[in-house]
DNA sequence: ATGAAAGCGCTAACAA
DNA sequence: TTGTTAGCGCTTTCAT
């Protein structure tokens, strides 16, 4: 790598003191018309940039943004930081990025590094808000943050969705479209916050519209065979009609998994998403999903950081029930109860055989 | 943000001199066993650490490798971007990343901006090879740099999918399937390198299969409404069997597109997309498409950096074939010629009705 | 209006 | 073995 001209390089050229190029360049003083002049001209033939190192040091101040998540193989993120550094750029920042694989020591090493890089922010979402050693550093350290995507510990800021609310709403949704026994899919759900609020979120908007209380699918793996676990699953479960996936690939693989059981979707079981990924409306069925807007939320979190760097007043957090909204699609059909009898007895056939599910269901369709 | 210890401070803690503790710290030279303690002990109790800005401007190198890509919106792109940033922290190197949007100023900007950062390295992906602002930059200043996802100029490394020779294979794949008619589904594909090799390749192994030159579908955004563009394609093209989509969430749309307008994929036809997103083997059908492996390729480019870095030997570039795979799926299906004529008569009824069309292929399926 | 010089945190050459 | 100091590129007093 050639060296760059440096200020006193320029100063030399232009024939001053390396204080008039600074001056000049970053018009922070008075300077006579021809001493501009020189130093432009100067600053044109050396190709003249300014070494951001060298700045940072003097200033304290390295326009840089640190960024903290999982891992940009899950769009979710990889959108909410598309958006928050088209935040940081446009303000003349930048991002370094580290994804921790869901690693906890990872985590706390990343946001080290960052803290010695000297970034002016940190943007980042943690395994658990709660026992941070990372959110600790930051806190002791007075290093502006804003948390993406964890629930927010009372009076902390955090860009998130509303998982509970979520949740909820898709447990009302599933009542709206009159199923009553309904299950829920997820993954790891008692170590992660974020599963874990989704299903308690789920099973207490069950519970409010009195439904029974979900059941509970964990798988272990995304890459789990997901079929042999579902149909254990609906045999154990056999009046569920419909089951609530903790996030889009799921219950696109329950989909999937489903037809291989020959069962059909939504005829026979109606799927409901979560996060709304862009492939949802372009399939066959299109998912019903919890339609999040990552972006927006990446977006926000600059913004707050980027408030908290310059003083101003801090964007608004956008109200709870802001932060999704639930999107129909033919993965979800509303249900016609074969009796309704005090809505004790189940609205869908216990029989497991899939060709007399098949035929009763067909049987209750409007045509 | 609150200062942090330095190390003049742990040396004042420890009574010695700077020197001493960048000694024992950096082990990069003498000290007795109690000088080490001491510092060891100031270290711990103002839990120092150095700041990487001094570092960077003394040492000029910053530990700190740039990344340019369109957008990370972008599945291929955010994987690769992945599979970068493990190798460089896996190497101690951060990452700083920029999003260009596809636009031209925006990554000429964004290079300068690493440039003034005094990164070390620069990974990229550039819009037009030949014609780059930026990289003519980075020559000149001699930074490092690895392209990623351009078609390498004679000379130049780039860790890049063989678009010409993968869509090439695809040609083969709708020969082997007994295609002789297809289209190909491209956006902006004037403009953009890789989708003007991915036709030109496709076209090529088209003719070199004695198969009809394919008809061009070409779309200007992938906001639009596909289904009527894809009628009129398929009424102007009537024998069209099979379509190659320049990637897989077009192959997607295209094949909802096709759902709509009462032709069943791959009945009626059959669709190749492009990149191996996973959603394309959770889908019903699956998509048949070429997979690549962004992570690897990501992966690669940030190892051939950090060799030039440490004058290390570069990774080898995967051989050409090795870039891509053919992934077979049920979007797919081999045709049964109605009549073999040297090949001059349509393998696909020309009428363009769609009744007809379902059934007349419904006669020529096995069963 | 301009320049000389101190100092940001660090490393390395040189002295002791 | 240890300390002193120059200097990396820049901004900012403080003289002039």
């Amino acid at each position: 790598m050639v060296q760059s001209a440096t200020i006193k390089d320029v100063a030399q050229r232009a024939g001053c003191g390396v204080a008039t190029v600074s001056r000049v360049l970053n018009q922070t003083g008075p300077a006579s018309a021809k001493m501009r002049e020189k130093v432009m001209v100067a600053v044109k033939e050396l190709d003249f940039h300014f070494s951001e190192v060298g700045r940072s040091l003097q200033s304290s101040t390295t326009r840089t943004i640190g960024c903290v998540v999982p891992s940009i193989e899950n769009p979710v993120y990889a959108d909410a930081v598309q958006g928050a550094q088209e935040v940081c750029l446009d303000a003349g920042y930048q991002m370094l990025l580290i994804c921790t694989n869901y690693n906890a020591e990872m985590e706390t090493h990343a946001i080290r590094t960052l803290i010695s890089k000297q970034v002016d922010g940190i943007i980042l979402t943690v395994g658990d808000v709660n026992n941070s050693e990372g959110l600790d550093l930051l806190r002791s350290r007075k290093v502006p943050y804003s948390l993406l995507y964890n629930t927010a510990p009372e009076g902390q800021i955090s860009w998130a969705v509303d998982d509970h609310a979520a949740a909820a709403k898709v447990a009302s949704v599933f009542h709206d479209n009159k199923h009553k026994h309904t299950g829920f899919l997820g993954l790891d759900f008692l170590s992660s916050d974020r599963a874990r609020q989704r299903f308690e979120g789920f099973a207490e908007g069950c519970a409010s519209h009195n439904m029974t209380p979900p059941a509970l699918l964990e798988v272990d793996d995304d890459s789990d065979d997901l079929t042999p676990r579902l149909e254990a699953f609906l045999k154990q479960h056999p009046n569920i009609t419909g089951i609530f996936a903790s996030n889009d690939y799921r219950a696109l693989a329950t989909i999937r998994s489903a037809r291989q059981l020959s069962i059909d979707v939504p005829r026979d079981l109606s799927i409901i998403g979560f996060d709304g990924i862009k492939v949802g409306q372009m399939i066959d069925p299109t998912l019903a999903t919890i339609a999040t807007e990552p972006r927006a939320l990446g977006a926000g979190a600059s913004k707050t950081i980027l408030s908290m760097i310059d003083g101003s007043t801090p964007p608004e957090l956008p109200s709870m029930d802001q932060t999704f909204s639930f999107r129909d699609g033919g993965s979800l059909t509303p249900l016609v109860a074969e009796s309704e009898d005090d809505g004790k007895v189940a609205a869908f056939p216990s029989s497991n055989d899939q060709t007399h599910r098949q035929v009763k269901i067909q049987q209750e369709r409007p045509q």
